[in-house]
DNA sequence: GCCGTTTTCGGCCCGACTGTTTTCAGTCG
């Protein structure tokens, strides 16, 4: 069983206990399970299975919960979801996803109404029968029957590189308002999280009015959701929900802290912050009965009196930040500027649209030193994938090309398929003689675990391949990750001296942060690449950056930031 | 259900907004 499906099971535990009102305390320590196991770098089953290890080893695993991931992980099933789900139709949990209804209101409609689907409480509220229960009136019919269509259309996110176009007009928009005086984008955008599902701003201003009417008459704007005093949310064309918050001045810090979260790393600083003495919320810190307020102005004050580092967004997600921080041991993560080149790309000469040297040039016009240019192997053959014969044709050309460019390399490589039988798409003799070669698994994707992990070890067990690209062949939104034991995948990279890609394209993003922690908890290093179709593809190196980021990666994880001589000789 | 330099009980982050209330509960982030 997988740490995922086993962060499932305990998410819906949450789903039902809470549904059935019970403490909301027990609740939210299935769901800071789940939550942890989600993000856990080594697989629970092995920990549940190794006689030298406890599961209470984990944070906010006590006994109970580790004796509920024991039966889960050795019969598959728990006993209390079973006995949850026989006194709950599962279908009702879809009713606590829709805006503006929550445990409480769910459960009265369940046990009043007999509402069990999403259909039934439509009908309900259409037929006004919502409207005669104790608590709801017939605003709250109204805004049910509107939160209904909202369930339907939304709850998906969006990847963040399309957050960041509306980021950037929205920030653009409201500069544009006279009133308004600092703004910040915050939320898991500001975290760099690779999806969103809705967008924060933080402003000041004299005029909080003035800045609220500025944003509702934003051409996007299809429906103003909430308004009051200090607090605004609106509704996109699109359905992507904006959250607007204007403070005073003193508490930009603070409120930037607050709203940019995790909610999870927030709960863990208010709690250090209690155990001092000290209150933190949006508007500032405060000590004593009096609430003396001590820092809020930035956000550094807020850490500092914590006596914290200002941790970079990316690694608010109470993982391992607090740890790092108590230890002195805060990463410093890498930038953008550290990354010297780019070692996965296409060219006309397989589905990319631009030529070996535009990609180069444009390559050189970016920073970058040296370039990979990956074209596909013939198993490839819907985009003319390369057989050893033309592949050396290309190389030829690259060998005169590099005679003729300055400031730039172009290394021959090759994206050589893993073919579902298992092997490579090219003989040795072939990938022997090219600089960098990256193996993907394109076909095949619905084998089972072990044969899939079987042929990637395979491939890491070649003597001339460099990295495996895109690991897990997930497509944000689109397509889960293949079946891949990323553990014994990891041990392999680390036991053949290979190096593990961080697809930079932003529906993909593969590996994630959390297993390119686990890469480098396992000394396998993290090449960032964009795998670029056109010149533009080349600009995506920016999420794969952030991508590493969130995974705790310094510019020593990463080894396209070395030269392309050090990196060779790290290849052996 | 978890946790402990306030340690085996009694806490567990905190405030804005809305609707249905006559003083507050529910929801959300």
């Amino acid at each position: 069983m997988t740490n995922a499906e086993i962060a499932a099971v305990f998410e819906q535990v949450a789903d039902l206990l809470e549904f059935k009102g019970a403490n909301p305390f027990r609740v939210r320590a299935y769901r800071n399970a789940g939550r942890t196991i989600d993000d856990l770098r080594e697989s629970l089953a092995d920990v549940a299975a190794d006689p030298n290890r406890e599961l209470t080893e984990i944070d906010g695993i006590g006994k109970d919960l580790a004796d509920k991931i024991v039966e889960l992980v050795a019969t598959g099933s728990m006993e209390m979801l079973d006995e949850l789900l026989a006194e709950v139709p599962e279908s009702v949990l879809a009713i606590l996803r829709v805006p503006g209804l929550g445990p409480k209101r769910a459960a009265v409609l369940y046990n009043e109404l007999n509402v069990t689907t999403l259909d039934g409480l439509r009908e309900a509220c259409l037929s006004q029968r919502v409207r005669q229960l104790k608590g709801f009136g017939a605003k709250t019919e109204a805004s049910i029957l509107k939160g209904l269509d909202i369930a339907a259309e939304a709850g998906q996110r969006i990847l963040w590189a399309e957050a960041d176009e509306h980021v950037q007009a929205i920030l653009a928009h409201l500069r544009q308002c006279d009133a308004v005086g600092q703004l910040r984008p915050a939320g898991s955008y500001r975290r760099g999280k690779e999806t969103v599902g809705d967008l924060d701003f933080l402003a000041t201003a004299d005029d909080p009015a003035g800045v609220m009417d500025h944003l509702a008459a934003y051409d996007e704007v299809a429906d103003v959701l909430l308004r009051g005093d200090t607090k605004m949310s609106v509704r996109l064309t699109g359905g992507l929900q904006v959250d607007l918050r204007v403070v005073p001045d003193e508490s930009f810090g603070a409120a930037l802290q607050y709203f940019t979260g995790s909610k999870a790393h927030n709960i863990m600083l208010r709690g250090m912050a209690k155990r001092r003495g000290l209150k933190i919320n949006e508007y500032g810190v405060f000590r004593g009965e009096d609430e003396r307020p001590i820092a809020g102005l930035t956000e550094d004050e807020v850490y500092a009196v914590l006596e914290l580092p200002c941790f970079p967004p990316e690694l608010r997600e109470a993982r391992d930040e607090f740890n790092w921080a108590e230890a002195g041991e805060l990463p410093q993560l890498i930038e953008l500027k550290d990354i010297r080149g780019d070692l996965h790309t296409h060219t006309t000469w397989t589905d990319g649209a631009a030529t070996i040297e535009e990609m180069a040039l444009a390559a050189k016009q970016r920073g970058l030193k040296y370039i990979a240019v990956t074209d596909h192997s013939k198993r490839v053959a819907m985009v003319g994938g390369l057989n050893a014969e033309r592949l050396r044709r290309q190389w030829a050309e690259i060998d005169k090309l590099n005679r003729r460019l300055k400031g730039i390399t172009v290394l021959k490589s090759v994206e050589v398929d893993m073919l579902e039988a298992g092997g490579l798409d090219l003989e040795d003799d072939v990938l022997a003689e090219a600089d960098w070669v990256v193996a993907s698994l394109h076909y095949g994707q619905n084998q089972s675990r072990e044969r899939i992990t079987g042929r990637v070890i395979e491939a890491l067990e070649n003597p001339h391949v460099s990295a495996v690209a895109h690991p897990t062949g997930r497509m944000l939104m689109r397509r889960k990750a293949y079946e891949i034991d990323m553990e014994a995948v990891l041990k392999a990279a680390r036991a053949n001296g290979k190096m593990m890609e961080l697809n930079a394209h932003p529906m993909r993003l593969d590996l994630d942060d959390v297993a390119c922690a686990a890469a480098k908890n396992h000394g396998v290093p993290i090449v960032v690449s964009t795998d670029a179709h056109r010149i533009e593809g080349l600009d995506a190196m920016r999420y794969g950056v952030q991508q590493a980021r969130r995974g705790g990666l310094t510019k020593d994880d990463v080894a396209n930031t070395l030269s392309w001589a050090k990196l060779k000789k790290m290849l052996g």
